[in-house]
DNA sequence: GTGCCTAACGTTTTT
DNA sequence: CGTTAGGCAC
């Protein structure tokens, strides 16, 4: 261990390091050292004879989790680091589950649902009770029912509870107490836990069984929770159990930083902890490393907005640094043209390399003009967060093999491989199948194991036979060989890796590869020592356990690739980057349109801002656009409220350049409002005919006149959408498929009306929904 | 039972 | 606009 690791840290970051026993809330602001002083810590606890087996550390993201880990090997230089309980609540928490799954009634290769199994779950039971899922959304319960779990609400008291009851009342939906429950027992049936249960679960097996609190109680001698801020009731709860006998709980977190209240954190929990514990040692970090001055300013006073916080003053000896850059584009494909020439044009002057830059954005769906913008210019980059690997189909449906496999009760796996690849086994059969597991009471699984009992023939008991036969071979494997080897012979006997291989299109390709990626991964997990000290368990079950937790950016670590990084900023929390761009800032898109109706709603964007502006350490672009595409129609935006809570003095808001913008349309009007007036009053409203005629300026060439069928129309050469606003019955209008025709009525909402259109070559009066169409005023 | 076509739907944010 | 779920035809 290095002998001067106190002398790196300044006073207030020594002195909650050298805080060994008791009660510890670090304030942490951004930037100011908080992961060096939790390693740090942990290094400076082992160093006064604290056995590395007696500390559990919390963090959010499985990233965090590993580079703690990192550096903490880094200061420690052994390989004591490896006893170190570190991990995400729902990682951590899933390990000890699986010891002590048998005492609640789980198999210990109890499956993980993500989020879409647990929908899909969800949406069967509320098909099975005759509801409608369109008033029921999957969606919408789900969030009712991890609320409830989140602050360890059991479905019998879910029905109990007044308030809550209430609240489903007056939603007209209050079955959702009825779906949790039916929720809770089948998923228990299916041995199944989801990401809520987790927490939930193992609160409930602490709170149930005093030995095993006991024992937990007594190995988790040191506690550490990284991003309080961040926690839920649930959370809470469980780590006052742990804690309680010997309450050295060391928690850090910042108030400004908490985004994560749709997931149940409550921001109680961090502005609480003094009243929950006596003699809580308070240590405040409030010198930034990270950014320049500018930028700190900025960001301290865009916070100041919101109220009730932990009094803390951020500061920085950093320069002062560029000016924050604040850019209007006309359309979001300009914002993300503009992004890609600033990115180049800032390599070459700054000497950057790709993997200085961040895109940030409110919303995922906000990526794709970036990723045209930087494809176009040969920029590489990479998206974190989005679509994650393990939720593409071809990767659910291979490791819905592995699941059924280690876990026989799971129907949701089951469901999804019976039949795939096709064998033979059809919906009638595996609707049979559900009735007679309900009707005996047993599980999916074991009917098809006495299929031929219950009454199946010909070859539909064939089929199912060799199915049940195929993964009892698996089951048999699993006891001679490796998690790799399983999963090579799964994939051939499936033929599912075959199936791809033949598929030649791009899409097949690209699923084959992916499935070659997992086996990949699976090897890897093989071969690598556990990271988790403990027990090595190299066994599917662990695998399987592992993966659902994982997250896309935890895939592929590779943070030597010099691309260019787009994430959310949510995804952002705990980075840093020298330069980041923050786009999207216009009203309904951040702040978001589901988040202006409570001053808390607001405030937690703001907090969004905040962590987002405070990422830069040496420059940040903000920028937004006039109008955007979304839902495919064009939509006008007012620049974010956040834009006016800016101090002037650090803000460059003649700053529209990059060159693009300006060279396209002569200046004039995008170059942004500078010194007079109020900014809203320079913005050029225009309707989005006018604008789509300004983004095309050189009309595309028509289409070449091929053969058509009758129905089929050619769009005329000049063809392009009008704005649907000003179109009334009596027009004449040309629709892209469906050639000429006259408006001859107009019903429906102000902002989605419904045409009814004659097309006489077309195929007769249409009704058209304006929002969506793409239709031109002939006259 | 499979594949194709149409209609409907969607945007917060994530473990 | 893009995706996807469900209905319908083979």
């Amino acid at each position: 261990m290095k002998a001067n690791y106190l002398d790196e840290l300044n006073e207030q970051q020594r002195e909650a390091v050298i805080h060994i026993n008791g009660p510890l809330m670090i304030v942490a602001g951004a930037g100011s050292g908080k992961t060096k002083v939790l390693t740090t810590r942990i290094a400076h606890l082992m160093r006064n004879g604290v056995d590395a087996f007696n500390i559990l550390s919390l963090t959010f993201t499985n990233k965090a989790a590993r580079e703690m880990k990192e550096r903490v090997e880094k200061i420690l230089g052994g390989s004591e680091a490896r006893n170190l309980y570190i991990g995400t609540f729902h990682s951590v928490f899933a390990r000890l589950l699986r010891g002590e799954a048998h005492r609640l009634g789980y198999p210990s290769d109890f499956t993980i649902y993500d989020t879409d199994d647990a929908k899909s779950v969800i949406k069967t039971i509320i098909n099975e009770l005759n509801l409608d899922d369109k008033h029921y959304k999957p969606s919408f319960v789900y969030n009712r029912i991890s609320a409830a779990k989140n602050s360890l609400m059991a479905p019998e008291e879910y029905l109990m509870d007044n308030l809550v009851q209430t609240e489903d009342m007056r939603a007209n939906r209050p079955l959702i107490g009825k779906i949790y429950d039916m929720y809770a027992k089948r998923t228990f049936k299916n041995g199944a836990m989801d990401f809520d249960d987790l927490l939930f679960k193992m609160y409930v097996l602490l709170k149930s069984f005093p030995e095993v609190l006991h024992k937990y109680q007594h190995k988790f001698k040191y506690i550490m929770i990284d991003e309080y801020q961040d926690t839920n009731p649930a959370q809470y709860e469980i780590i006052k159990l742990l804690g309680a006998v010997n309450e050295n709980i060391c928690v850090v977190g910042d108030d400004a930083q908490s985004i994560y209240s749709f997931r149940g954190a409550t921001i109680q929990n961090i502005l609480q902890f003094e009243k929950d514990y006596d003699d809580v040692k308070v240590v405040k970090l409030e010198q930034n490393y990270r950014s320049t001055k500018s930028i700190l300013n900025v960001a301290n006073e865009v916070i100041a907005h919101n109220k009730g916080q932990i009094e803390k003053n951020l500061w920085t000896d950093n320069t002062e640094g560029d000016t924050i850059k604040l850019v209007r584009t006309m359309t979001d494909n300009e914002e993300g043209k503009f992004v890609a020439d600033t990115i180049a044009e800032q390599k070459l002057r700054n000497h950057y390399d790709n993997r200085d830059f961040v895109i940030l954005y409110r919303t995922n769906a906000q990526s794709r003009s970036f990723e045209e913008s930087l494809r176009r210019k040969a920029i590489p980059y990479r998206i974190f967060g989005g679509l994650s690997f393990y939720q593409r189909k071809e990767i659910k449906d291979f490791v819905a093999y592995l699941r059924i496999t280690m876990n026989t009760r799971d129907e949701e796996s089951l469901k999804r491989v019976i039949n795939y690849p096709v064998r033979g086994i059809g919906k009638t059969t595996i609707e049979k199948t559900i009735v007679l597991s309900n009707e005996h009471n047993i599980t999916m699984w074991e009917v098809l194991e006495r299929a031929r009992e219950f009454g199946f023939k010909g070859g539909t008991v064939e089929a199912i036979e060799a199915f049940v036969v195929m993964i009892k071979s698996f089951q048999a494997l699993l006891t001679t060989h490796n998690a790799y080897d399983v999963a090579v012979g799964v994939g051939k006997s499936t033929n599912l890796v075959k199936e791809l291989f033949n598929d030649k299109t791009t899409e097949g390709l690209a699923r084959y590869e992916n499935v070659q990626e997992l086996l990949n991964s699976i090897k890897e997990f093989t071969e690598t020592p556990d990271e988790e000290g403990e027990l090595l368990d190299k066994s599917m079950g662990s695998y399987l356990q592992q993966i659902t937790l994982l997250t896309d950016a935890d895939q592929g670590n590779d943070e030597n690739s010099d691309v260019v990084k787009l994430m959310t900023i949510h995804a952002a929390k705990g980075l840093e980057f020298p330069v980041v761009f923050t786009v999207g800032l216009e009203e309904t898109l951040f702040p978001s349109g589901m988040s202006i109706n409570t001053r808390e709603e607001l405030e937690e964007e703001r907090r969004l801002f905040y962590v987002a502006i405070t990422r830069a350490k040496a420059r940040l672009w903000l920028t937004y656009a006039n109008s955007r595409y979304r839902f495919g129609n064009l939509v006008q935006n007012e620049p974010s409220r956040f834009l006016e809570e800016m101090p002037e003095k650090f803000i460059d808001r003649s700053y529209a350049g990059g060159g693009s913008v300006r060279n396209a349309f002569g200046g004039g009007n995008t170059s942004g409002w500078s010194n007079s007036g109020n900014m809203f009053d320079r913005m050029q409203r225009k309707t989005p005919g006018q604008q789509q005629q300004q983004q095309q300026p050189v009309q595309k060439p028509a289409p070449k006149p091929t053969f058509s069928g009758a129905t089929t129309h050619v769009p005329s050469a000049d063809f392009a959408p009008d704005d649907p606003a000003g179109m009334v019955p009596g027009m004449q209008v040309e629709h892209q498929k469906f050639g000429f025709g006259t408006i001859t009525a107009m019903e429906g909402a102000p902002n989605n009306r419904i045409a009814t259109i004659l097309f006489p070559k077309g195929g007769g009066e249409k009704k058209i929904m304006l929002n969506y169409a793409k239709l031109r005023i002939v006259k």
